[in-house]
RNA sequence: GCUCCCGUAGCUCAGUUGGAUAGAGCACCGGAUUUCUAAUCCGGCGGUCCCAGGUUCGAAUCCUGGCGGGAGCGCCA
């Protein structure tokens, strides 16, 4: 839409006397296709013109009318009531989108927008010696989609795994593995041990409060190098990092960087240092706190009252050595929108401390995961693992497969593991995406499970379709494409819809926020399908790719293979798999 | 108490920067397949855009005040 968009704003221009780019973002959409592709509101010009909209715009027309007769991708313009109203020819904007989608393949709908600048992406981060539970599937998902758009607008992404892998919660671990702690049954029970392990010692804590004492002194003891609680802490890390990698490699998910916050031990006390020595740091109820009271922050806790480091101490040091060795463009994380506070504190300090790049980071929020019926909680032990969902996805997925391949008498599939693992996997990850972000979302089942209507499985049985028919016409999309074959709306309305992608993705990534690119994905698939279905007055297939035509196939092929092309590069940037078919 | 997020059809959600008769999907009802994949398409049903004021030629959108849900507000992350 928005390079013709654009063009109207510049054929406007003379006659109302003013710059292109103040009326570019005037124009719209008319509410019916059959209205035309792009209007103009003239309601701006009556005060300056003093006189109604609806003369204005009937004036604009005539002058149009004989400015534009000889534009090729102007149809007709018209007058109504206040808006002028623009068809767009869609031979000639088929003759002017196909050539540059068809002719960038797998680069169409990215650009080198980045220019190859860095931006580092905080997300996933799981807590080690937990299950990888249902509710990381926001912060993981949204984060690797990030990481592909950015990828695709010419950035240079680091996807960083800050893996929750310090701090008190391990005090806890070691504290109750003293008591009972069994290497065999860890070893072979791998991260469900660790789990029981933490809902026992919630648990115990209830009736010994001295237990959470001594998870403070076993932190601590961590802290401070103590061989022992070292090796177990290496041993527990080792054992979840095992299983969170099954889990990422069924996403496709691969990090840059993995170094979690046990990395930035060391790096602490510099920061801590630096903020001493710029006077930022008081001691408050035995704690040392940077004020932020007058930015109406809180406080922000740098060291507790014994001395331990805390959060934000971490990221602090974590932020800096990420603009040291990066040199970040921006900086994300994907992280939940509970903790705004913590980031608005991070930036302010990082602020208060000079570091003028504080404003490349950028906390990106999201919604929380809630449960229906019950209330899930991790220290009871209580929670769904995301490789759970998966896995039921994938086994939903085989099973849709071989009814569907019984129904029609066919064969099953070869490759049909791989497909049930990308149509499952598609389904769940692509369900994630297409809500705005900052949604609470509700798991459900059913939801997720589904494969149907605005679905990836949807956007992947698009692409297929386009895939077999492309096979089946034997050719690929041919130099001369005979673009003055697609001429009606619905082939119109496709290529303006994939015309739209390059747009799409800049926008969403200004935003960070995948769902635009899914809704584009779905609106391009939903055009399409409606042209595909097409019938004619007896009823009979309308749109065929094959025909005795060989212009006309060549030019609905082209078509064809535009859309697929934009699902395919659509869906790998959200990190959806596609399938060959379906 | 203060702060942030959310509130649009029975359900899940879109809705550019303020523009025309507020759109999809699911569910429900009806229809479409001798022909490139029916995980599809077409039609119908379905609205107090949370409420009340305000700004504006024009408000789901902006402002103010409420209401409802979620979250955060010092030694967890």
């Amino acid at each position: 839409m928005s390079r013709y968009a654009r063009a109207f704003a510049e054929v406007l221009a003379p006659l109302v006397e003013a710059p292109a780019e103040e009326l570019t973002p005037l124009i719209g959409a008319p509410p019916r296709p059959e209205m035309g592709q792009l209007a103009f509101p003239c309601f701006g010009l009556a005060k300056t013109r003093r006189t109604s909209p609806v003369a204005i715009a009937t004036e604009l027309v005539a002058q149009l009318a004989e400015s534009t007769h000889n534009v090729a991708w102007i149809e007709s313009v018209s007058a109504a009531g206040p808006y002028v109203n623009l068809h767009l020819c869609a031979a000639a904007v088929a003759a002017e989108v196909l050539p540059d989608v068809l002719a960038a393949g797998a680069a169409f709908g990215g650009s080198t927008h980045g220019g190859g600048r860095a931006v580092t992406v905080d997300y996933s981060s799981p807590n080690i010696a937990k299950s990888f539970g249902v509710h990381h599937l926001r912060s993981t998902v949204i984060g690797h989609a990030l990481v592909g758009m950015l990828r695709a607008a010419g950035y240079r992404p680091v996807g960083i795994n800050h893996l929750g892998d310090w701090g008190t919660q391990f005090g806890q671990l070691l504290a109750i593995w003293q008591d009972e702690g069994d290497e065999e049954r860890l070893a072979k029970e791998g991260i469900d041990y660790l789990l029981e392990l933490y809902v026992e010692f919630n648990r115990r804590k209830e009736e010994k409060p001295e237990l959470q004492e001594r998870a403070r002194e076993c932190f601590k003891s961590l802290e401070q190098g103590d061989a022992e609680a070292r090796r177990l802490w290496a041993l527990f890390r080792a054992t979840s990092l095992r299983e969170f990698e099954r889990v990422y490699a069924m996403l496709g998910i691969e990090f840059d960087n993995t170094a979690g916050e046990s990395f930035y031990e060391d790096k602490m006390p510099a920061v801590v240092e630096e903020l001493e020595s710029k006077g930022l740091l008081v001691e408050s109820e035995g704690a040392t706190v940077v004020d932020l009271e007058p930015y109406e922050l809180g406080a922000a806790l740098i060291r507790k009252a014994d001395g331990s480091t805390l959060y934000l101490t971490r990221d602090l040091a974590s932020a800096e050595w990420r603009h040291k060795t990066f040199d970040f463009a921006r900086s994300l994380y994907v992280v939940g929108g509970a903790q705004a506070l913590h980031f608005a504190q991070l930036k302010k300090v990082l602020e208060l401390l000079g570091r003028d790049w504080h404003e490349l980071v950028e906390h990106v929020p999201f919604g929380l995961m809630r449960f229906k019926d019950r209330k899930m909680s991790t220290r009871k032990g209580d929670i769904i693992r995301l490789e759970d969902v998966l896995l039921r996805a994938v086994k939903l997925a085989r099973e849709t497969i071989e009814s569907g391949a019984e129904e029609k008498g066919r064969a099953l599939p070869p490759d049909i593991d791989e497909l049930a693992h990308r149509i499952g996997v598609g389904a769940v990850v692509f369900n994630d995406l297409k809500n705005r972000r900052q949604r609470d979302v509700v798991f459900d089942w059913n939801e997720v499970l589904s494969f149907e209507g605005e679905t990836g499985p949807y956007l992947q049985y698009t692409a297929a379709r386009i895939g077999s028919m492309i096979e089946k016409a034997d050719a690929a999309p041919s130099a001369e494409l005979h673009t003055e074959l697609l001429v009606s709306e619905e082939e119109l309305a496709v290529l303006l819809a994939v015309d739209g992608l390059p747009g799409c993705l800049l926008r969403a990534l200004k935003a960070c926020e995948p769902s635009i690119v899914a809704d584009t994905l779905l609106d391009i698939a939903a055009r399409f399908s409606t042209l595909y279905a097409r019938r004619d007055a007896d009823n009979r297939r309308d749109w065929q790719v094959l025909t005795d035509d060989p212009a006309l196939s060549a030019a609905r092929l082209g078509l064809a293979s535009a859309v697929r092309t934009a699902l395919v590069n659509g869906l790998g940037w959200l990190g959806v798999p596609v399938p060959d078919r379906m």
